[in-house]
RNA sequence: GCGCCCGUAGCUCAGCUGGAUAGAGCGUCGGCCUUCUAAGCCGAAUGUCGCAGGUUCGAAUCCUGCCGGGCGUGCCA
């Protein structure tokens, strides 16, 4: 409690330990819509980032925009055919997410918007300024622009945006570097590395018309990024679905004799589901109606059934609506983060507007109550710990036990990529000084025992505080 | 077909570097607001740990096979 009070490690932030991690999360592709698909990567992504801060490493988080590919082609059409100027500036994500859908069902019908698509990205990747060109850098200033609305609201912040388009002037020295080897061949038209033996499918660096492909802008990221960062780690906070992706990429660099090759990971995650209420299966990010889920408005909703709960629990709070964001949105990641990654997220409305139980507003709660006691009492955050009689708290064993859980849960988080374990934690420290103070009276106690367990409920107050700051989740005094 | 992942109470999960009566939340039932926020707390009921073998003094945990579900599987990312 002492080094709790006092801000020093574990419970401070940990002496550096020189090692340099660049994560690689979110990544929001342009050409699709930022809907709750992303979330995942994004809060995952920038929970590791804080906890690597935390614990003593130099951090590079680096958002990976998808803005180059073939699906540019694919967008470029689409924009050419439907693209509507007004409603762009409007709502740029669920217009370019519109035309998307369009072209992907007129793509069936219309062969032809296919071959368009391939020749508008091969112009685009020609490199010359043409109408591809034009359209292209338009829709992408538009749409990194329009991401930052979500980043605010989730606090979210990287150290360099370097969008797969980056990489363009990097992917030629890098498909060099494979060739060198001696590693790559030719097939059907193709420069691919190939795995004998392995079972797994070879890795493809150029597509038999010319243009690259993600493997290659990820190949080139990675010596970019150990040129530029010098990393010790890099993670790739990307879903499981792309295991395999990552698996060849893997392989690749440990054929090159790559040194980093060892300490590149894949850190993956579930998919998010939804329950269908007809089947009562859980199923992929779409609504009943087949509407992408856009992450925005699931921000909102929570938020709205907040704000609702504020007004039946506390109606004389000051500054409800920013209240109720804060909690809103805690909720949301906090929901994200509540189980091992790995495991699919099932996003049911129904539990989750009641936020009752292991939640995000259960912990924030637990803060509130801390907050509100000290408030009382009059004294600072950190109250001094000269002359406390410690040995008053023993009754207080669920919490300090649940204290000194601290530092290994943190290692073990580090360990695993697991920011879940975090998540717990911090339930269960809300969860033990919850019970504490219901038998456990601090306000009207005797001045040596109230001056301890008024440092209980100020170190519980910091712990949980600093926990759910790494995991991107607000604190608030009251609520 | 092949590869990877998952399978623990009605639901959602924790536990899985093997160790004593398998834990939590939701839901159900029953209690607690004339002292610090009841978004809380306390109690009760609820489990062949997918199935079958094996290793071990001891298996939810390790190994093998099978079943069920998911994801992936050469020019999308």
């Amino acid at each position: 409690m002492r080094a709790v009070l006092e801000d020093r490690p574990p419970f401070g932030p940990w002496p550096a330990r020189g090692e340099t991690v660049v994560i690689d999360y979110s990544s929001p592709n342009i050409a699709k819509p930022f809907h709750l698909g992303h979330l995942r990567s994004t809060v995952i992504g920038s929970a590791l980032r804080r906890l690597y801060k935390f614990t003593g490493h130099r951090v590079y988080g680096i958002n990976h925009i998808g803005d180059w590919g073939s699906q540019f082609g694919k967008i470029i059409v689409a924009w050419k055919e439907w693209g509507d100027e007004e409603r762009l500036a409007e709502n740029p994500m669920r217009h370019l997410f519109e035309i998307y859908v369009r072209y992907q069902k007129e793509e069936k019908d219309r062969p032809e918007l296919g071959k368009r698509a391939a020749e508008a990205f091969r112009r685009l990747e020609s490199g010359e300024d043409n109408e591809e060109r034009r359209i292209w850098t338009e829709l992408r200033e538009i749409s990194l622009r329009a991401f930052q609305g979500p980043y605010r609201r989730l606090g979210v912040e990287f150290e360099a945006v370097t969008g797969e388009s980056f990489y363009e002037d990097k992917m030629e020295a890098a498909i060099e570097r494979v060739r060198e080897a001696g590693i790559a061949t030719v097939s059907d038209g193709a420069l691919v590395v190939e795995f004998p033996g392995e079972g797994i499918p070879p890795c493809i660096l150029r597509k038999s018309d010319g243009t690259t492909i993600y493997a290659t802008r990820d190949l080139a990221a990675l010596f970019y990024r150990r040129e530029t960062y010098g990393f010790d780690r890099a993670l790739y906070v990307v879903g499981s679905e792309q295991k395999l992706h990552f698996r060849q990429l893997k392989r690749v660099l440990e054929r090159l004799g790559w040194p980093q090759a060892e300490r590149v990971e894949h850190v993956d995650f579930g998919l998010i589901l939804f329950r269908n209420e007809e089947t009562g299966r859980w199923e992929k990010g779409k609504t009943r109606s087949g509407n992408a889920i856009f992450l925005d408005e699931v921000l909102d909703q929570a938020v709205a059934g907040i704000r609702k709960i504020i007004e039946e629990k506390n109606p004389d709070l000051d500054d409800k609506d920013g209240i109720a964001e804060q909690i809103g949105v805690s909720a949301i990641i906090f929901n994200d983060l509540k189980n091992s990654r790995i495991k699919d997220v099932k996003f049911d409305w129904n539990e989750m507007l009641s936020f009752e139980g292991e939640t995000g507003p259960y912990v924030q709660y637990a803060g509130a109550r801390l907050a509100s006691i000290l408030r009382k009492a009059g004294v600072e955050e950190r109250p001094r710990v000269d002359g406390i009689s410690w040995g008053l708290l023993e009754d207080a064993a669920d919490v300090l036990l649940a204290m000194s859980e601290f530092r290994p849960v943190l290692e073990k988080a580090v360990l695993k990529n697991e920011p879940s374990l975090l998540t717990q934690f911090s339930i269960r420290i809300a969860g033990s000084i919850h019970s504490y103070l219901r038998d456990h009276h601090v306000l009207s106690a005797e001045p040596k025992l109230r001056e301890a367990r008024l440092a209980l409920v100020a170190a519980a107050r910091v712990l949980l505080v600093s926990t759910l700051g790494i995991l991107g989740v607000t604190a608030p005094e009251r609520m």
